[in-house]
DNA sequence: GACAAATAGTGTCTCAAGGACAATTATCTA
DNA sequence: TAGATAATTGTCCTTGAGACACTATTTGTC
């Protein structure tokens, strides 16, 4: 038994990039030009180029890089989503995809898209989904909530968010960041004695002042690895 | 930009299929009757179906129906291992999926194929690449050892492993189990207190004599939700 | 039937890390 | 310089895992 007595599936990637701006965390997404969900919007992605990508995860790459203008510091697989009936135009597949990437990282902020194709979307407002943006091409509703879902989850256990935030940040930003994450408010002590356990990060020796009592400025150490830690937060 | 500009890359689907059996991890393999990799063992799956296959779980659901006559009380989705090299046959992705079963209900005891094409290997001697069995087809090794990653996590924090266990099963086999999956020791008052927990279960009535005092039987509630817990083991 | 052997199951203390929250420190603004 | 604001630290409480010894039940032997 051979794969030619098989009609093959579509493969497809697509990625769920997250990013915190405004105080709320974003995902990115693109308006669809073309058929099918024409003019809907859509996670960033595409077909594999057996050509240009290695493996799917350098399709990802790719696709992200090609809107935003760098590579996102932090890229997982999620899921592959396949079903008979998520594309109309037959049985399909798409690999996807969870990054992570600080907007002011990327050109998005520097050059705004006049035709508004790429846009950063709250993730709150696509919980209703009767909201602009809704509904979304494909079953990308489905593949976002998965990708929230994990990501909700790896910031109970490890220093993972960080990956939304600038190569310099606070203690405060990351507090700030984990509790829009999580919906609810964290103990500052909690997460300073984790961020200190994990040995992740050094201090950059520069402070950021926001208004009251400057903060330590910290970055990302060189050859840190992400922690997993053994209690999950509350 | 359509579809129809891309070669399509090959889709297929496999699974690692764990039990416990003779008091030793075991994963079913089978050997291959065709090329690539014409005579290697290989984890079971294969080509999707999209006339059969509703969706990508499906196709892992019949091909390891195919193989043990019954439907694995668990199946998760693992990985998606692509790469234009995995296949000699060129570009190519296998959605990979993760699931459990105790061999006693599967039809493999009772009726071992003569042609030895489907066996359960123990986990230990995989681990060893020049062993029997070894090398795997394609790079089902790789994708073992994922499964089995993600199986000594999921022991760490949840009760996950019970569905190696057959549906009536005592604490003390699944102490067991668990020791044998982590390769440690674990202090059976933290899996009971965890068991207790979990209100997964429910006793019996009957008891199982092993060879000293007989020990309660349990099985899982009818509507029995898995439970993460907060904690890992050490 | 008494008792030894073996495994099943329990009681209880210790320890590590998160939660609560108050106290202290540093920086900005008026 | 005082007050406001946010950063950072100190400390006690609580929860659940680890250690480990103790009790309970069944089987087999004499």
């Amino acid at each position: 038994m051979t794969q030619e007595n098989f009609k093959s599936p579509l493969l497809t990637v697509d990625s769920v990039l997250f990013t915190i701006k405004d105080n709320s965390l974003k995902i990115l997404l693109l308006k669809r030009k073309n058929s099918p969900f024409q003019n809907s919007w859509a996670l960033p992605g595409g077909f594999i180029d057996v050509d240009k990508d290695g493996s799917a995860e350098d399709t990802a790459c790719r696709k992200l890089t090609d809107k935003t203008g760098v590579t996102p510091p932090y890229l997982e697989q999620l899921n592959t989503f396949s079903s008979k009936s998520r594309d109309p135009r037959g049985w399909s597949a798409s690999i996807a995809y969870f990054a992570l990437i600080a907007h002011e990282e990327t050109n998005l902020d520097v050059t705004p898209r006049n035709d508004e194709s790429a846009q950063w979307v709250d993730v709150e407002s696509l919980m209703d989904e009767t909201a602009n943006y809704q509904p979304l091409a494909f079953d990308h509703q489905q593949i976002f909530q998965f990708a929230l879902e994990r990501l909700k989850q790896k910031a109970l256990y490890s220093m993972l968010p960080v990956f939304c935030l600038p190569k310099e940040f606070t203690l405060g930003e990351y507090h700030t960041l984990i509790e829009i994450i999580l919906g609810k408010s964290i103990q500052k002590k909690t997460l300073y004695r984790r961020f200190e356990a994990s040995n992740m990060f050094e201090e950059t020796g520069e402070t950021l002042a926001t208004g009251a009592r400057a903060a330590m400025l910290y970055r990302l150490k060189e050859d840190a690895e992400l922690v997993n830690f053994e209690r999950n937060l509350g």
